[in-house]
RNA sequence: GCGCAGGUGACGGAGUGGUCAAUCGUACUUGGCUGUAAACCAAGCGCCCUUUGGGCUACGGAGGUUCGAAUCCUCCCCUGCGCA
């Protein structure tokens, strides 16, 4: 059996990097541009794969780190793969696994890295200009970076003592947060759950702190016993507060790992039927990612991610500058990204697919989609307000519940309020995202983007 | 009627002479969340003023002791339990 992988081109925008398409899956075909859903333990939060056939998704993204803490990829691949495992199907009735992909493990380098017990994410708000951004280094960005207190601008990579991260038996969020006050040096804030070093990265698991490693082979192992059908090759990604040098350290780091991972991958997937992306990074930075788009271009990869951390202002650019170096033929998926302005942003200038948390994460602490922005809907103007929660909206959260009913299913922390929550966020995004690409097919994308966000954040 | 216990901010419940506008939890108000450590986190929560600062009113009610009281004393009101 050969891999039916294929990614065709069905219209691309005027003037633009855009282009709505299909990618032929062993399990299915996905229609570009696309949303997947995230099922990081095999599983939406709070929902069921009915759910998800009901609401339009196509593919599944599930995370290397925590399904191999848990239950371990071993059984996972003794349940059939990862879709079966799940029951993730495309259709009532339809037994047939459906697409899925996993992420590498890479991000949880971030994550439970630098990023550990600090309100730093990788989407940072600090507006940096784009002069600065050219510049390899210099002080402009440095001046931006101490306007944000207590926060890494340096991540040491180098190894250090095993036993120095400290984890007591499993965290609570309480413990966390009392933890934050503490860890201020730099060389604390290597000191969390998660160390880099050339080779690869030492975790301690976040369920009961035993030690674990991971390296660009391991992580292919690990994915290929998962078995979803695209995956991603094993990457660091960096803080948006990073130094350039080791943004550009990170880099190179990932790109050896890139070549790792295919060389590993090769030797498991004698028959070629799992799909690996490899990852772009180099943080905002101009060169660097013009410079890593042009490396992992060369490489033999069947797609890419673009990964790392972002300006929240200048994201779209550093998607423009990747794209349009990478191979217009391969799909690109954009890591981790998934709030409506950043969709019309990415498929604009070139992404094919996205995956998100911000749907299902944000649902579940009470901020619904609405064709008129955001809503906190614990706001006490929603408590007895019968109406539904957004009027144009065709999913079954909307179709059969009242604002008040949500409200009082949030404030009363009923299972229910993150179930219909999530059902709707999830299906916003997911359509939001088949609605621009029909808006790409039927030639008029820059206007429903111009309407759909003139409205959004009016 | 007698005995015992007790009346603290929206609620529960600490405090028992000064560092108390009053610990803590909940509720409430608002905000955050972008390859999930997350059904989570943060801030605020008597009133007023521009401040890391100041003023005012408060711990059932009324008096009193004291430099100083939510905390001690007296009387009154109320609640729960037990006995009549």
């Amino acid at each position: 059996m050969t891999n039916p992988f294929k990614f065709t081109i069905e219209k691309e925008l005027k003037n633009s990097l855009g282009r709505a398409g299909i990618i032929e899956t062993p399990h299915g075909e996905i229609k570009t541009p696309a949303f997947a859903v995230v099922g990081t333990k095999a599983d939406v939060k709070a929902i069921r794969p009915d759910d998800l056939i009901a609401l339009g998704a196509e593919v599944v993204l599930a995370n290397t780190y925590h399904l191999y803490l848990q239950p371990g990829d071993e059984l996972v691949k003794k349940a059939g793969g990862l879709a079966k495992f799940m029951n993730w199907r495309r259709s009532d009735g339809n037994t047939a696994p459906a697409p899925t992909m996993t992420d590498s493990g890479g991000f949880q380098a971030f994550s439970l890295g630098v990023a550990f017990g600090k309100k730093v994410s990788k989407i940072s708000q600090t507006a940096v200009s784009s002069r600065d951004i050219l510049l390899p280094s210099g002080t402009g960005r440095a001046a931006s970076a101490a306007r944000l207190p207590s926060r890494p601008s340096v991540l040491p990579p180098k190894a250090e003592e095993p036993g120095s991260l400290g984890l007591r038996k499993s965290l609570s969020q309480k413990d966390i947060a009392t933890t934050h006050g503490e860890l201020e040096t730099d060389s604390e804030l290597i000191a969390k759950l998660a160390k880099i070093d050339e080779d690869g990265v030492t975790f301690k698991s976040v369920i009961d702190g035993s030690e674990h490693r991971f390296t660009p082979e391991r992580s292919m192992e690990i994915q290929w016993n998962l078995g979803a059908d695209m995956i991603f090759a094993f990457d660091e990604c960096t803080s948006p507060y990073a130094t350039y040098e080791y943004q550009k350290e990170a880099m190179d780091r990932t790109h050896r790992w890139a070549a790792r991972s295919l060389e590993a991958h090769s030797k498991l997937d004698k028959e070629n039927i799992q799909s690996l992306f490899g990852v772009v990074q180099g943080g905002r930075f101009k060169d660097l990612r013009e410079e890593s788009a042009k490396f992992i271009a060369k490489l033999p990869f069947d797609g890419f991610g673009i990964g790392g951390s972002f300006d929240k202002e200048d994201m779209y650019t550093v998607v423009e500058w990747v794209n349009k170096i990478l191979p217009k033929e391969k799909p690109r998926h954009l890591l981790g990204i998934g709030e409506p302005r950043d969709l019309f942003g990415g498929v604009e200038n070139g992404c094919d697919l996205f995956d998100c948390v911000a749907p299902t994460r944000v649902a579940r602490n009470g901020s619904l989609y609405t064709n008129d922005g955001r809503i906190i809907i614990t706001n006490s103007q929603y408590r007895s307000d019968l109406s539904p929660l957004d009027p144009e909206c065709g999913c079954y959260t909307c179709k059969n519940y009242t604002r008040a009913y949500l409200a009082h299913m949030f404030r009363s922390h009923e299972i229910l309020a993150s179930i219909l929550g999530s059902i709707h966020n999830l299906y916003f995004i997911v359509n939001l995202v088949k609605k621009i690409r029909q808006s790409i097919l039927d030639g008029n994308f820059f206007e429903y983007k111009a309407e759909f966000l003139r409205r959004y954040y009016r």
